[in-house]
DNA sequence: CTGTTAGCGCATTCAC
DNA sequence: GTGAATGCGCTAACAG
């Protein structure tokens, strides 16, 4: 009864079985209204009986522009790609398109070798959130011809289209924030400084902190990319002589091993340190206290990313578009006034 | 500089450029050894100054059997499915497999048309964890004539291979946790009965209660599959007039609603609240206190759907697997004898 | 070792 | 409307 490896019936077959040609039955079954309702009657009758399935390979090569666009991220562990993930193949699968989901974990080689196959399936267009290391894979999609959007990880000094968030200026007023509770010793912990958008997240905080004459005490740690990394160099971080009063966490997975080092430290949020997320995330609405925030606006970044590729598929749009959305400061409890400053403000050397 | 839309060369123009024929380009190109080294090299050069790809879609069509696995999960947000993807991801590439990830987002109709897709691109094998109401899928898959192995929420009875943990029992034992602490009114929390694993996990719990003569203390709650979903229902459940003691989440994202609405009702764990939850994530280390959690072995779950997978697609493996790993319970922080009973225990009705 | 040939399954002209 | 013919780009089988 289990009929082991008899393959599908081809499109032939059911022409066959239905007494029309290949080529009729090929519109019939992609929705062609060419056909007398007779026939296209009888080749669906035909395609059910032999429980037909259209070979989508052979499909997309003769199409030769499948509809599927390519998505790379970097890391399926961290909530906000895989927010971004969903909204995507809803908005692609609107318009009949299909999110082909690849993953680069973090490495420059994985990621080059997922969007080289990617492109081999000569996909219509390709988003990609660039993990550190990135590098040819752009010339190579270039010379390929297809659309490419990058998001998150990006700047406005990438020759490519970018949509992302204003991360120094949401980094400038989350630490304006923590000034103007009257931290000084602030810590910004950043995965690493060779993403962009770290980077100008660490400048942003720098900035704020020279602006408040604090330049002495300008702070950012390099912390790497997965929790338990991050949890361990914060955890040093914390066992320093001068101890920051507040922590800034520059992405949803440092926040994570940031409060796993505070955890291990023993600290209270916010009597003994405050700590300020950027980015949220699923789990933290359990945390007490809530955690002060910067949210990141997904779904508008889902959505523009889409809209973008979409004109861009379409020859829509020819000028390159860097689109910098606005993240939202959410100040709840875990940001408080440092409990007793070592030094009065004013002793603060300029 | 940047020409747009020049299609890729082909591979009888990189044959072309090296003056060879179309077949002796295959063969360098896929790494046959048998042409001579000078010819393979003035390939391997053409290729390279040409900026060749090859084309996958026509190689699998050719090759009509793809070095690819599909992946079907239902939930992106599960940590523990992701965990999955990624060791999966891992251990097809280390046999030169790809892994296709499809995405249900726990809606079977989205399942059903993922699974056509994946299939209709000739792969080599499909995993799948299913969806609640998954159905004719698996005979389409079969019909396909592609080795099928399911995962998770599978069990016995099903016709197809399938690895899971021991979901009954693991149950059965985290309830006896629970009781032996003296705790009598506990509820579990299923996210639904439609899957075979949750079904399972609350059989094991109520098996556990009724043999310790709590029956009438049964209490399952079908609490939904989002973890908005839980928390509203966890909430209710637990504004009820006589309040359970303890709480056994089904699964990770069961936990998190119901810490959601733990927090909402005020309740402190362990001391008003007990809870026990089933698999674990990331998020939790940084909870206090700690979660006593019953852990999955998702390493070896990973591995063994691999090995098996192997096999079939190898043809090494006839007979159907039906394998059930052990899930082991972790003792921590979040359970705790409750604080005062209600009604001390021998009033309770046999 | 190498070149030639014949399709993989389908969509798409283009005549009729 | 419809069917016959033509590749999409590639691999595999075969003859040299």
């Amino acid at each position: 009864m289990n009929v082991p490896n008899r393959s599908l019936p081809t499109l032939r077959e059911v022409a066959e079985a239905a007494g029309v040609s290949v080529g009729t039955a090929s519109k019939v079954l992609s929705g062609s209204s060419d056909v007398s309702a007779h026939r296209a009657q009888s080749v669906r009758e035909a395609a059910q009986r032999l429980g037909y399935r259209r070979n989508s390979l052979a499909a997309d090569l003769r199409r030769s522009r499948p509809k599927s666009i390519g998505f790379v991220l970097p890391d399926l562990t961290n909530a906000f790609f895989v927010d971004l993930a969903r909204l995507l193949e809803n908005e692609a699968l609107k318009n009949g398109y299909r999110l082909i989901l690849a993953h680069a974990d973090e490495d420059p080689e994985r990621e080059l070798e997922r969007i080289r196959f990617v492109l081999s399936r000569q996909i219509a267009g390709m988003i990609v959130i660039p993990c550190r290391g990135f590098g040819q894979a752009t010339n190579e999609i270039r010379a390929a011809g297809v659309p490419l959007v990058m998001a998150d990880r990006v700047d406005e000094t990438f020759p490519e289209h970018t949509i992302t968030i204003d991360s120094y200026r949401a980094a400038y007023e989350g630490t304006q924030h923590l000034l103007a509770l009257g931290h000084r010793r602030i810590a910004f912990l950043a995965n690493t400084l060779e993403l962009v958008n770290s980077k100008a997240r660490a400048d942003g905080y720098a900035d704020a902190m020279r602006e408040a004459d604090l330049s002495q005490e300008v702070d950012v740690v390099r912390c790497g990319m997965t929790a338990e990394e991050i949890h361990v160099t914060t955890l040093r971080a914390l066992h320093r002589s001068r101890r920051p009063t507040a922590l800034f966490a520059g992405g949803n997975v440092t926040t994570l091993g940031a409060l796993r080092a505070m955890r291990d430290a023993d600290l209270r949020i916010p009597e003994d340190l405050s700590l300020l997320s950027f980015d949220d995330a699923p789990w933290m609405s359990v945390l007490r206290p809530c955690l002060t925030t910067i949210r990141q606006p997904v779904e508008d970044i889902g959505h523009s990313i889409w809209q973008l590729m979409w004109a861009l598929i379409n020859d829509e749009q020819r000028d390159t578009v860097h689109l910098k959305l606005k993240a939202e400061l959410q100040v709840r409890e875990s940001t408080a006034p440092p409990a007793h400053s070592s030094a009065p403000p004013g002793s603060t050397v300029v």
